[in-house]
RNA sequence: GCUCCCGUAGUCUAGUCCGGUCAAGGAUUCGGGGCCUUCGACCCCGUAACGCGGGUUCGAAUCCCGCCGGGAGCACCA
């Protein structure tokens, strides 16, 4: 794609219609070579999670690249569960394949078709076929430990010279519960001496007697993540795998397997590997977690699960953005969080209503305060306008944040937006803090958030990190509703809580980022 | 240990294939200023980089060799 194209998409994205184009490059955006041998409107791309847990950030770029190289060939994205059994370590949880497609929907890439690993066995056990009768595989009955003791040596085990009468037989031992789980395995016959220890003869098909979650114990003989792809990468037409590096090696598996049967299979592009510095969680990890109920379900935000991120009132555009500005570049990178919210921040600051919220209140009664006050037009929003007002109440009674009074103690403050006050030298014992009335007009003053206490709303604040931050929001707050977004002024963008029950108090909001 | 990948400012990224237009561009962060009402936004200014060492060449971020550093793989997980 031409920078112009890049461009022309990232405008269409909303983002970048105030951008003029630059010399040398038209946005943040990294770029993206063109696919080889790419044809619009006939590219397939493919996205393969194994449900084993929510999507979390790690998992956007996978979503967005594939989904920008279907937006600019025109072509068609499918989802295909790699639900393959797993293992016990790594299992395959019933609600995630539900959870996945509500991720992607978040994410904003619907997928053009879903697929199952699970329904495509019989076209497995073709191929397995096919390559036996290619010479290329064998059936090995090793211990794993011996097997891998003699795939790092580069000595064959004993199997490995069995006639391809040999091989059928065993194979067709290993279909009709000939082994038990564990006994034998379908190897794939590469070469011992690969430099690459990882290479050698690596196993194609395995026995697993793992309840599946959709098909039950219907199969047995399962295929390893490369050969099944080795198959499907094929078999479903995929004109281009873009994955991420650490799969590399599955190139090469899948390029053997083609070679031996003489077909064409797609290209391969892959990607570094990312990750956020904030967030340190995987898959399976935050699943056991969830289960153990230490977490409050996939949306909690020290998960940093797309389902989290939403939760924080973190948009679909900035995780697009965010994820795309790092190109196809194949350099493991570790980004801090702040560069998601700085795209977020672009996303929703033109259109997200300002309201005050105090933590840890402190009352503080005004007096001289002009009557006149009682009740105040703020705009919602300092520069756009057309956002409108709302009326809060004023004071003489106030509530401000305990940090910001007791920074500013025996100092004149300016209540943002309202008026000056002074505040006494010392706190006191008990009671509201006694300020004085100085002035209405803008004065260079430190400026505080505040909140006229009638009507205040109680608020309950969840951090990132789960803890809580409680306070007062101002007395608009109650006519919120569930999702909303607002950005509380000096303390930074909540979303309130999709559970809240409109009305009811406190108020439960969401931090997203300052 | 073996295999592969990567190494441009605090953090990302463009440029590296096809050496000069790169005394290295953009984003973000940070610092300063403006906008006389946010610790937000916006505008302006600024700090700041080609991992190291050789070589090829008139000329190297770009080509070659070595080294160092980081990552991934070496599962009957995905």
């Amino acid at each position: 794609m031409s920078s112009e194209d890049q461009r022309a998409e990232l405008v269409a994205l909303g983002g970048a219609e105030a951008a003029p184009a630059r010399p040398h490059q038209a946005e943040s955006m990294g770029t993206f070579p063109d696919l080889p041998g790419a044809v619009d409107g006939h590219v397939v791309l493919r996205l393969a999670p194994f449900p084993s847990g929510a999507l979390h950030i790690g998992n956007a770029r996978m979503l967005y690249v594939n989904d920008h190289y279907r937006r600019r060939y025109h072509g068609r994205l499918l989802l295909v569960f790699d639900d393959t059994v797993g293992s016990k370590e790594k299992r395959i949880a019933p609600e995630l394949f539900d959870v996945i497609r509500h991720d992607l929907d978040i994410a904003n890439v619907p997928p053009d078709e879903v697929l199952y690993k699970s329904d495509r066995l019989p076209v497995v056990y073709d191929w397995a076929r096919r390559v036996i009768d290619a010479g290329g595989a064998y059936v090995c009955v090793c211990p794993t430990e011996l097997l891998q003791k003699r795939r790092a040596l580069g000595e064959p085990c004993p199997e490995r010279a069995q006639t391809l009468a040999e091989t059928r037989d065993g194979w067709a031992r290993m279909l009709d519960g000939g082994f038990a789980t564990g006994e034998a395995v379908l190897r794939l016959r590469t070469d011992l001496a690969d430099p690459d220890p990882a290479f050698r003869d690596r196993v194609l098909c395995r026995l697993s007697d793992l309840d599946h979650p959709r098909v039950g114990r219907k199969w047995r003989v399962w295929p390893m993540l490369e050969f099944s792809w080795a198959v499907d990468d094929v078999e479903l037409g995929i004109t281009h795998v873009l994955r991420g590096k650490d799969l590399v090696m599955e190139d090469r598996m899948e390029e053997f397997v083609w070679r031996l049967l003489g077909v064409k299979g797609p290209p391969f592009l892959h990607w570094g590997l990312l990750r956020v510095a904030e967030a340190k969680i995987s898959k399976s990890k935050g699943y056991a977690q969830v289960q153990s109920g230490e977490y409050d379900g996939w949306a909690d935000p020290r998960l940093w699960s797309l389902d989290s991120l939403e939760r924080r009132g973190i948009s679909a555009e900035a995780l697009r953005r965010f994820t795309l500005g790092f190109g196809m570049s194949l350099a493991d990178i570790e980004v801090p969080a702040e560069t998601l919210y700085a795209e977020n921040r672009q996303v929703l600051d033109p259109t997200t209503p300002r309201r005050s919220f105090v933590p840890d209140p402190i009352a503080v009664d005004v007096v001289g305060y002009p009557t006149e006050l009682a009740e105040v037009d703020l705009p919602n929003h300092p520069e756009r306008s057309e956002l409108g007002t709302r009326s809060v109440a004023g004071g003489p009674l106030f509530w401000l944040a305990g940090s910001d009074v007791r920074a500013h103690l025996g100092e004149v403050v300016r209540l943002k937006d309202h008026a000056n006050i002074e505040l006494p030298r010392e706190m006191p014992p008990e009671g509201p803090l006694v300020a004085s009335f100085t002035s209405r007009e803008n004065r260079r003053l430190p400026r505080l958030q505040w909140v006229g206490a009638v009507h205040a709303v109680t608020v309950d604040l969840l951090d990132p990190d789960g803890t809580h931050r409680k306070g007062l929001g101002e007395r608009t707050l109650r006519g919120a509703a569930p999702s909303d977004i607002f950005q509380f002024e000096r303390v930074g963008f909540v979303r309130v809580e999709p559970d809240w029950i409109p009305g009811t108090e406190p108020l439960r909001v969401c931090f997203g980022h300052v």
